[in-house]
DNA sequence: CGTAACCTTGACGTATATCAAGGCCAGTGG
DNA sequence: CCACTGGCCTTGATATACGTCAAGGTTACG
């Protein structure tokens, strides 16, 4: 699947997103990085545990978890390769959620004490890691408008919306078409809306020719449509530095 | 109202979730801060600016809110004085969201010019601020889940738990009661719920006898009962630091 | 070829939205 | 001091998006 140097990815995300000097990428290439394959719905950190490196996402998904004393499961985001989901990790002993692989995935661990030495030695990583912090609570807070306004179809539609932009900027989603490991199921557990309702909205967005949904596989129809039942605006991405824009089909 | 060093809040707050060294205490105090009165309803930071400086909270309350296309508008998080909500702006230009006022507020503008030479200074204050950037983001999660996964009462009762024990960090919230100037209408926007049924599941917790909720006082009147009702768990405020937890009634 | 995970469908129930009206209170102006 | 006003809360009637239950169908995989 992934080959080549574990942090290449990351610095591909970061180029589309930052102005990289060539001084971070040094550093970034030198981190030691620890690549392991996980098989589907694995944790990789338990809520509660207090982590002593940072996963960065080399290939496939991972997504953060959340229960509540009743066990109803909240996706609280998706994570696409290039992300970091615990850089939080670093300052925040307690993890306050869950980490788990959507499909199997390839990570690569990296020990906090490298990263802490890096971010000291380089200014430009320091901000970019806050950078990507900062936007990951961001989307959070988009998260929180999708589930507390919007109706049960465009919060579907814009979960896909997002994933798109996200995957064009690491150039996994060529022609508007990704790999998708994730089951209805939990696509309904990060709308926050049941398994059943989850399929009727899919076959609606099937039926109005806006996706194809096969199996692990989706494809954006109509780019143009799926972003306006979705009243998607990318700006909380934050993605302003590269000027990667999804292109319309 | 708010009388003193204005960054004394801000300090009795730090003390409550960090081992506060003097040094920082120094840096703090030093900061520069523009003190300044603000009206009800009114926009601190509005959505598609770049600000210049952060707003430490020393009186009353601010709140986080971004809108869909469609108007409906949703708030992200409430702000308790000792709080900087926006201290991601010294490192995400944009905003992606509006800070307003809920009630009248007194706040304290700092540049971002002072506080990152300050943050420059001290390796403690700079880890100190992380902290609170990220321990804002683990609220914005539990919000996920809050609206994600419970129903409209336990949503308001948990967002009722979550103020009083950071209310209690400042000392604001003695006997379990405090001053809260917000409207039913914000509490539904707050919960993605509509304002008649805001009304509704607030009559049931008085009902319920778990609060008293008259004009803008509210108290506690059983607070394990409101707990068990709200789902709550204050971890995710990450105060371990303290210890400081709200007494039982 | 069998089994389990996942998707799909229908019938029915319910939490919550919407609409519309009325009530209460604090502040304002005459 | 009283009428007036606007904001907020409250209430009832009705509508609907979505949940739950239960069963059957499909697909992937060993």
């Amino acid at each position: 699947m992934h080959t080549g140097h574990p942090q290449s990815r990351w610095i591909t995300r970061l180029e589309a997103v930052v102005d990289l000097a060539s001084a971070a990428r040094e550093v970034i290439s030198r981190l030691p990085v620890a690549v392991k394959n996980c098989p589907a719905d694995f944790d990789l950190v338990t809520q509660g545990e207090t982590p002593t490196h940072c996963c960065l996402l080399l290939d496939g998904y991972l997504y953060r978890q959340k229960q509540g004393s009743d066990g109803r499961r909240q996706i609280l985001s998706f994570y696409v390769p290039g992300d970091i989901p615990d850089l939080h990790s670093l300052h925040l002993g307690l993890m306050d959620h869950t980490l788990t692989s959507a499909g199997s995935a390839v990570v690569g661990f990296i020990p906090h004490e490298a990263l802490q030495q890096a971010i000291a030695s380089s200014p430009a990583l320091n901000r970019i890691i806050l950078r990507e912090m900062l936007t990951d609570s961001s989307i959070a807070r988009e998260w929180i408008l999708n589930i507390g306004t919007r109706q049960a179809l465009a919060r579907v539609a814009h979960i896909l919306c997002e994933i798109v932009v996200r995957l064009q900027v690491v150039d996994l989603a060529r022609d508007m078409a990704f790999h998708w490991p994730v089951s209805q199921a939990d696509m309904a557990d990060a709308c926050g809306i049941s398994t059943v309702h989850a399929n009727r909205v899919i076959q609606e967005l099937r039926a109005r020719n806006l996706v194809e949904w096969q199996g692990r596989k989706v494809t954006i129809l109509d780019w143009n449509g799926l972003v306006t039942v979705a009243d998607f605006a990318p700006g909380y991405l934050h993605l302003e530095h590269a000027g990667k824009r999804p292109r319309s089909v």
